[in-house]
Parts: C-alpha cells; sequence; structure tokens
RNA sequence: GCCCGGAUAGCUCAGGGGUAGAGCGCAGGACUGUGGAUCCUGUCGUCCCGGGUUCGAGUCCCGGUCCGGGCCCCA
C-alpha cells in the first residue's frame, strides 16, 4: 500500500517551486524596500495565544495537541499573533514603529476545495506602533504594490470598523456583536429578522442598511456623513489623501465589517477578479490592538497577510532560468567531465552523467531536460586540450579550448 | 458538519458480471563519437479499502477512506 499525503496538503514538483520562489522573491523584494524586516516565529505556539485572540470557537479549526508534557499547542492558524506575541516578549525596548514582514505556513484544519488547504502558506507584515492614517496608507500602498507588480487582476477594498461599531455603541455588546458578524458574512436576510428579533428601532435599521450598501469612490464618504453625522471622518480621509496621490486604485466599502473586536478602524481586503471560484479573497488586513490581550502594553498596529497559494494559482510570473550545461563524456573519461563541470559551476547550472550512458543517451537526456548547451568530452579532442561545445537549441557545434569554454559559457 | 462528482499502470484516461487495456512516460535496443524523428522490446497493476449479492465482482449493492467542486466557516 502506498502511503498518500495527508488531506488538504501537497507536494510541489520543482517547477512550481520554481514558480512560487519567484513569486516569493518580488514579495520579499517590495516589502524590504519599504524598510520591513523578515521574522520567523515557531510553528507551534500555545493554543492559548489563539484562543485569546479569537476565542474557543476556533479550536475546531486548529491542529491542536497536547504535547508530552501536557501542555496544550497549536500549529499556527495565521501568523498576526504569534508576531505580536513575539513582539510583546522580545521587542518592546526597540525602535518605534517597527517593520516586520513574514513567510511561513500555516495550518487550519478545514475542508480542502479549490485555494484552501490545510496546509497553506502566508505572506504579511505587521506594522507595529503607530495608528496613524500614515501608517494604514503604508500598509495598503505596500500590499497593492505587491499585487499590482505579480500582476494580478483585483480589486482593494477599504472600510473602516469604526462607523458600524459608532452606529452601534448604544446596543448590547452582544447584539453589535452578532451584527457585525451578519454584515461581515454579507447575510442580509439574516440581518434582517436578526433586527426585527431584537427590536431594533427603525432609524437605525435604516441607519445600518443604508451604510453596508455603501460601496464605491471616495465621495461615499458625504454619504456617510449624512448617516453618522457626528463622525471623525478625517482619518479615513486622510488615508485617502495618500492613497490618491500614489495612484492606488481602491473601492471604499463600508460593509466590510470583521466580527472581531481587536480590530480598531481601517480594514481592507482584496479579491482576485478570476481563476479561484469561491475562494478569491487574496488578502485581507488592518488596524489593530492585540498586544495587551497578550500581556503587553496597549499598542496599535496595522497589517495584513496575502493568501500565497492562492497567489500562485493566478500569477503568471516569468521564471528566470539559468542557462544549463550538460557535460557529456565518452566512455573513460567521466573524471575529466567531473573536473570540466566543476570549473563551470560558478557560471552555469552543471550536470554530468551519473548513469554511465552512451553519449548518444547522455545527449538524448540533456535534451530532456531543456539544457542549453552539451559540452562533450571526447578523447580527440583532449588530446589538443579542447572540447566540443554544442548547441542544443540551434544544433551547431564546435571545437574550443577550455579558456574559450569559459567565454562561451 | 452538509450537498454533488470521482478513484483502473509512474501520468492522462477508456472499458465493463467471464483471462486487465490504450496513449504518454520511464528503461534498453535498432545506432560503441553526437540529442530532438521513426521503429522494436521491456517495465508497471491488490482496477481505493472493507463487507454483501453471485457459480464467478475490477464491473452490481452497502459502508468507509481519499480526491475535486460547492455550502458552512474563513482569525
Amino acid at each position: 500500500m502506498k502511503i498518500e499525503r495527508p488531506r488538504g496538503t501537497r507536494d510541489f514538483l520543482p517547477d512550481e517551486m520554481e514558480k512560487r520562489r519567484a513569486i516569493e522573491k518580488v514579495m520579499r523584494r517590495i516589502a524590504e524596500s519599504y524598510g520591513y524586516r523578515e521574522v520567523l516565529t515557531p510553528t507551534f505556539e500555545h493554543l492559548e495565544l489563539f484562543t485569546i485572540k479569537s476565542g474557543e470557537g476556533i479550536i475546531e479549526e486548529i491542529y491542536a495537541f497536547k504535547d508530552k508534557g501536557g501542555r496544550d499547542l497549536a500549529l499556527r492558524p495565521e501568523l498576526t499573533a504569534p508576531v505580536i506575541r513575539m513582539f510583546v516578549n522580545e521587542c518592546t525596548g526597540m525602535p518605534k514603529p517597527l517593520r516586520f514582514y513574514y513567510f511561513a505556513n500555516c495550518f487550519r484544519y478545514e475542508r480542502p476545495q479549490k485555494g484552501r488547504y490545510r496546509e497553506f502558506w502566508q505572506f504579511g507584515v505587521e506594522l507595529i506602533g503607530s495608528a496613524s492614517p500614515l501608517a494604514d496608507a503604508e500598509v495598503i500602498s505596500l500590499a497593492y504594490r505587491i499585487m499590482d507588480e505579480l500582476k494580478i487582476e483585483f480589486d482593494l477594498h477599504i472600510g473602516h470598523v469604526g462607523l458600524l461599531r459608532h452606529l452601534l455603541r448604544d446596543l448590547d455588546e452582544n447584539v453589535a456583536s452578532k451584527i457585525m458578524r451578519l454584515i461581515d458574512k454579507k447575510d442580509i436576510e439574516g440581518l434582517e429578522s436578526y433586527l426585527d428579533e431584537t427590536k431594533v428601532d427603525s432609524d437605525l435599521r435604516d441607519s445600518i442598511f443604508s451604510l453596508v450598501e455603501l460601496v464605491g469612490s471616495r465621495d461615499i464618504i458625504e454619504s456617510a456623513r449624512e448617516i453618522i453625522p457626528n463622525f471623525d471622518f478625517s482619518h479615513i480621509e486622510k488615508v485617502c489623501d495618500i492613497l490618491d496621490a500614489l495612484d492606488v486604485e481602491y473601492k471604499l466599502d463600508f460593509g466590510i465589517a470583521r466580527g472581531l473586536d481587536y480590530y480598531t478602524g481601517v480594514v481592507f481586503e482584496a479579491y482576485a477578479r478570476e481563476g479561484l471560484g469561491a475562494q478569491n479573497q487574496i488578502c485581507g488586513g488592518g488596524s489593530y490592538r492585540l498586544a495587551h490581550l497578550f500581556g503587553g502594553d496597549d499598542t496599535p498596529a496595522t497589517g495584513f497577510a496575502l493568501g500565497f497559494d492562492r497567489i500562485a494559482e493566478i500569477c503568471k510570473v516569468e521564471v528566470v532560468r539559468k542557462k544549463k550545461v550538460v557535460v557529456v563524456s565518452f566512455k573513460g573519461l567521466e573524471g575529466e567531465a567531473f573536473k570540466i563541470a566543476s570549473m563551470l559551476r560558478n557560471r552555469a547550472v552543471v550536470v554530468t552523467d551519473v548513469m554511465e550512458r552512451n553519449v548518444k543517451k547522455q545527449l538524448s537526456y540533456a535534451n530532456d531536460i531543456n539544457a542549453d548547451l552539451a559540452v562533450i568530452v571526447g578523447e580527440r579532442e583532449l588530446r589538443d586540450g579542447k572540447v566540443a561545445v554544442k548547441d542544443l537549441k540551434s544544433g551547431e557545434q564546435k571545437t574550443v579550448s577550455m579558456e574559450e569554454l569559459l567565454d562561451v559559457i
């Protein structure tokens, strides 16, 4: 019986890994160009870290287990909580703001489907220490820049959870939180019946529905102002000012809710326009406060996470391959072939025969692996200190000295 | 947790109650100093697992597992 992969996991073959590494490289390059530096936290953490952040309910969707010492642990389902935990433990003395980025695998116990796996990768950033609209604008523009550079077709929606919170401020906390959840799900019918059920007054009801339907360009702020006249819109306006100056394309969407309490202000999401089916969200982020929940000082932060696998699925990047050379040798000259190969490896990818095949088979293999050049080591050429070089694309072949060989490759 | 569709060679898949198939791939040869084309040969299977029906099940029935898609969820 063959041993299969665990459910929801994948094997990545060389072609796919090259593509994934190429995408990863773009993400790293752009994040680093904004001054973000890479961090890495453990693959598993205390389960508590995630239940404090998201509630007991998420245990169902986490790989949670007891270790041999009886500790409750969990494979990380995301990286924001671990990064903030790390910040609280080790980085509070560092000069603010802190700019961190991460690229790592995460684990969730969910039913797999297109674009959703039990082991998946996230690339994300956290900008810690600022509650300013400038911080939101920086992080949003960084996410935008990455997706744009990867030539992904996407829609960026930016919202502000403060509006809904302000609107619901006089309601019971549980009721407000339930309403937020329904809005987040875009469950309009559910929302209607819940509002009936809880006897929310009709003015407030109208306000909620008008606000949730507000999606569009910047001027919807004026409509929002009519619905909630005493809310301070200067933060979101400042974010818009900067994004407009940077030519970032976005839609304001006051229906983005996020049920969870630690989101404090600006939130944003990006959706791929095609190629992903139901799981089309490729980026999510916003400003939040978590540090105090993990025993640190109350510290504002803002960040995002990109769904790396979903992006890899729809992204068409050119993978730049190094020149590939196969050193082909006649029987008895394998040692020479290894020496020549060694000499060339700082210039190209060089492979030699290890199957003890004849020259014909070696060339055939060179062709199969899509090599650019074959260096043929034969007795006749070697007598004059030379080798034959064959261009496998054109078929052209010439005899060159060892010095000339370095120039050709 | 729910719904739909799958599972047969390394891969893609056809078939169908009576001896397990094709194409591709891989390996070798035709061709012992030269790749891609062609031809030949070889390699390979608990026909997903377990149970049932049957003289006989890879095929039909039931249960399970896994995969794909959708729902739920999505920190």
